[in-house]
DNA sequence: ATGGTTGAAGATCAA
């Protein structure tokens, strides 16, 4: 059973993209990302075509998540967190599907640093942290699956001094995913690739980021012990990002048996 | 220090 997470970056503008993913992997699961969409306006039509069946929580314009499901219809868990820092913001959904609970994340940027932006993705990883606790209490098999806008060591960028004023890369942002973690969570990328140096799930529009592997590590799956126990594999789907009008981030999985 | 790109909204912002 394949999980994907998918920074799809505007579904509107990219549903051909997902639609040509989802026909090449078939993956069982999909989180998806900055829908940028409210839900009454979500191309539905074209992943129900193809046998996925969803859940999302949607917002005009920015931000917004969703989870697909291949053969049946994910079962709805909640939308938003838990004392959430701004409800407003559709950042996290959860459900369960292939008897797996499965969260998708799009955490806050934080960009500019010394900003309330960036105080703001803080809050939103504490409030993260406390609810992973409650999920890995529960003692099921799940799966916290997202763009984390997080870049957890030095060797998940291709440079230190690039990224250094950014708020994916400070030591705070570094320290609050850390203790997500040490909760007692699987990282299944760096699990199955533990000496690869360029194991990166973005790059920029921007400066030719691609053309020149100037990539990052952001887009995370993060596995309790129940789930953790059934890895099979984990890996980046590069060549969607290589495709043309492709999303910044490329499709990032874990196989589970 | 600046600019480079993209999507969605709408005469800019967020990334």
């Amino acid at each position: 059973m394949k999980i994907v997470s998918f920074n799809i970056n505007g579904i509107r503008a990219r549903h051909d993209r997902l639609t040509e993913y989802l026909e090449k992997e078939q993956p069982e699961i999909v989180c998806l990302q900055e829908l940028k969409c409210a839900d009454d306006a979500l191309p539905v039509e074209h992943f129900e075509a193809q046998g996925y069946h969803g859940v999302w929580h949607g917002q005009k314009g920015f931000n917004g998540v969703a989870i697909l499901s291949k053969g049946e219809k994910p079962e709805l868990r909640r939308k938003g967190l838990p004392d959430d820092p701004n409800p407003d913001q559709s950042r996290y959904i959860e459900a369960e599907a292939h008897g797996v609970v499965v969260a998708s994340i799009y955490l806050p940027n934080g960009n500019p640093i010394g900003t309330e932006k960036f105080t703001y993705k803080l809050d939103w990883m504490e409030q993260l942290r406390l609810h992973a606790a409650e999920l890995l209490a529960a003692e099921r098999p799940t799966v916290l699956v997202g763009d984390y806008n997080v870049i957890p060591e030095d060797r998940d960028t291709y440079s230190r001094s690039a990224m250094a004023k950014d708020a994916l890369f400070q030591p705070e942002s570094q320290q609050a995913f850390r203790r997500i973690v040490a909760q007692g969570w699987t990282d299944a990328l760096r699990t199955f690739h533990p000496d690869e140096k360029r194991l990166y799930t973005f790059w920029d529009y921007q400066r030719g980021a691609w053309q020149r592997d100037a990539g990052f590590r952001i887009d995370h799956l993060l596995c309790s012990p129940q789930a953790a126990d059934r890895l099979t594999g984990a890996g980046v789907d590069r060549w969607a990002r290589g495709e043309e009008k492709a999303s910044d981030h490329a499709p990032t999985w874990a196989s589970f048996e």
